[in-house]
DNA sequence: CAGTCGCTTGACACAGTGTCAATTGACAGT
DNA sequence: ACTGTCAATTGACACTGTGTCAAGCGACTG
């Protein structure tokens, strides 16, 4: 609603998102973002003090597009430790394909720049409390393996839910979205829950 | 043996890879490379027609000099299904912190450059190999578990001793190589084999 | 003594990021 | 209408890093 013209900024982001879910996140230039919101390349810089800034921005507007709350909602509301489980996966997995291509972009910039290093890092402390979470959420319920601690086993479903495995299943080795999540939440049950 | 001193090309690669080393794999320019091989920038040309080429290289060189065959003999020698996954994940992953400094450069290259990106899924390939024959032995002896197939089992376990995989547990959450070793065996028995 | 091989020197083209200064146009408030 | 301000444009520039080119040089070889 509100104006038929969205601001400068959001037309940059809009921009940059759209350039990046093109090309999976790669060979996206500054100028070509100016050029495809209609700006100057100069424009950019007046809204975003540098690239990975720029980044880091889009990855925070798709949140607010995607309303990354509600996909939270079943996992929050799951009653058992296992449901929690699965529904934090549903929810997650579903929501990498969403981001993937921006945090590609913001993986790739962190080799060279700190900035966007600092930024994709703190992203990921985000997902981190959610696994966090449903690690609790089976402790509680006496589902927790006694293999590993509750520490131990956030950081095993960290690496088991994480977008570089999402990727080299789903783009490498071909799986559907649909097999990934089914069987990430299969191996997180037989490997983080003791009654499985 | 030999020379006293090293051919020209053996000391760009053994430069590149000192560089590689004590950066883990990042900011290290061409002109680093000459300088530290005490060589002009333009010589590494003659030598190497990209930077994409020399990492490759470099990385080959490593193998030699690690001599990954000889790791990989426990792996290949092991009878039973159940220890030769463990014997695999073994060498493998020890294996993984001798060229992490390369395969880190390699990937952060892939975002750019074609040929880089088909470089390091050359040399990928042969790690699924080693899963592929892994998962091959549990299969012959009726360990592997019914859950998945054979082509679907190795998929999980290349992404469970993937690169990245092994990034994020021992460089961000702190494990201990050990502890890495030990706990990827642990979970690919609950996750593979069928009598566990 | 000529040839050639490996390397050096210095210059250059190119792409991409980030900076700067001058300018324009629109939209206030008085 | 006059002034100030704000957003954006234009065009130039500095910087970094890769890759290219041409000329030259020293050592070893026939």
């Amino acid at each position: 609603m509100s104006s038929h013209q969205p601001d400068t900024s959001t037309r940059i982001l809009q921009a940059a998102w759209s350039l990046l879910e093109q090309s999976d996140g790669q060979n996206v230039r500054m100028s070509d973002i100016a050029k495809a919101a209609g700006v100057s390349r100069q424009a950019l810089y007046l809204h975003f003090p540098t690239r990975a800034e720029l980044l880091v921005a889009t990855t925070r507007y798709l949140d607010v597009i995607n309303k990354v709350d509600d996909h939270l909602i079943p996992s929050r509301t799951a009653t058992r430790g296992t449901e929690r489980l699965d529904a934090f996966i549903e929810a997650w997995g579903n929501y990498i394909p969403e981001i993937y291509a921006g945090a590609k972009a913001l993986m790739a910039m962190q080799a060279t720049d700190e900035a966007a290093a600092v930024a994709w890092s703190g992203r990921m402390r985000a997902v981190r409390e959610g696994c966090a979470a449903a690690v609790a959420a089976l402790e509680r319920d006496g589902e927790l393996t006694p293999d590993h601690t509750a520490d131990h086993a956030t950081d095993i479903l960290c690496a088991l839910v994480s977008v570089p495995t999402w990727e080299q299943l789903t783009r490498e080795d071909g799986w559907s979205q649909q097999r990934y999540i089914d069987t990430t939440k299969q191996l997180a049950s037989k490997v983080l829950v003791s009654t499985a």
